[in-house]
DNA sequence: GGTAGACCTGGACGC
DNA sequence: GCGTCCAGGTCTACC
């Protein structure tokens, strides 16, 4: 085949075939962790339910039901599949050996990415708030591994479209992530990125204006500026938490609100076009872009503190609506589609 | 405080 | 194959 047919299509046909080759051949004699979830976490659904499961180094195999992801750590990166057996359990294979402090950061990572760590009380308050999501137990939403992945992947979901968003996530991993045992590449942690040439980013990562922004809110991750600790601290208000991070370069309205949710805060919206489709096609809403936005915050105004929930829900209920149930969702579709005007 | 225009990439479209 | 247009959120300059 000629290298010119090659289309996004084939190299992520390619990535998904490669991905679990490489898997099959590594796993064996890998460590292996079991992890008690809460009783009401669903592995598939709470995997699919943001997103971020479709940009790497994340991987959703549709046919088994399970994630591929590859994890940091200080020595080296280490690739892991997660399934849910059918106790509960969730299993957790990596490609390699892992000593016992790396197996507690894995454990932490996954926590984090899977939200194990949200109280029942939470997820129950959120059903009574918005009852509609109590019968499907949605509750948690899919994020990253570590903040600084949430805020860098935010930034590169910001004025481009979709396939922008997943093409800037794989060359980022590809170009400046490490390679694990089994071939697949780890997201360049906030050390590496600081480093990194403005160049580099531009011209192979192809992030266009975001690669100083990128470099500078890597150095203030590095520099210990942005503290995940006081932004997850409940005696902070979310306003603070907002006025903060609107203050970080590249972040603006819509990033901030979208990180606050990353953080489990989600007393605010992150609008942007798709929500204005979503007010005006789903919704009924009618006027301008201003209008449309004014309508939105008095329609999820009720919802209080959970109203980023409430909305995401419905928006990713007309997804689902139009495309079928997100863990069934082929990689090559949601990686090309996934706006309801391409659905 | 509100608004216009620049910033980039990649896909769609017309020729 | 080439040129043009468009979508997308943030930032800066200006009123």
């Amino acid at each position: 085949m000629v290298v010119g047919e090659r289309g996004a299509g084939y190299e992520l046909a390619c990535d998904i075939i490669f991905t679990e080759y490489l898997f099959t051949e590594y796993l064996m004699g890998g460590s292996v962790l079991k992890i008690h979830p809460p009783a009401d976490f669903e592995l598939a659904r709470d995997v699919c339910s943001y997103g971020y499961f479709v940009l790497m180094p994340n991987a959703w195999d549709v046919s088994g039901q399970r994630l591929f992801r590859v994890l940091e750590f200080d020595e080296k990166p280490s690739a892991c599949v997660i399934d849910q057996c059918e106790d509960g359990k969730l299993r957790v294979r990596f490609d390699r050996r892992l000593d016992r402090a790396q197996q507690s950061q894995a454990r932490v990572q996954i926590s984090r990415m899977l939200c194990l760590e949200m109280a029942r009380d939470d997820i129950r308050a959120f059903h009574r708030v918005d009852p509609r999501w109590k019968k499907s137990g949605r509750g948690r939403l899919f994020r990253s591994p570590t903040l600084f992945e949430d805020v860098i992947k935010t930034v590169t979901s910001c004025n481009v479209t979709w396939p922008g968003t997943v093409n800037m996530n794989r060359r980022l991993c590809e170009v400046c992530g490490r390679k694990s045992a089994s071939g697949a590449y780890s997201f360049p942690s906030a050390k590496k990125l600081a480093r990194t040439r403005l160049g580099t980013l531009r011209g192979r990562c192809r992030v266009g204006y975001r690669d100083q922004r990128i470099i500078d809110l890597a150095k203030l991750f590095v520099s210990g500026h942005v503290d995940e600790a006081w932004l997850t601290d409940p005696s902070v208000s979310d306003d603070e938490v907002f006025k903060f991070l609107i203050s970080l370069p590249g972040i603006g309205p819509y990033a901030s609100g979208n990180i606050m949710q990353l953080l489990g805060r989600y007393s605010r919206l992150a609008i942007d076009t798709e929500t204005i489709r979503h007010g005006k096609a789903v919704l009924g809403m009618v006027g301008t872009d201003g209008q449309i936005i004014k309508a939105l915050h008095a329609h999820y105004e009720p919802f209080g503190e959970h109203k980023f929930r409430s909305y995401w829900f419905e928006l990713w209920a007309h997804y689902e609506s139009k495309a079928g149930p997100a863990h069934l969702w082929e990689r090559e579709l949601v990686s090309k589609a996934f706006t309801a005007a391409n659905l």
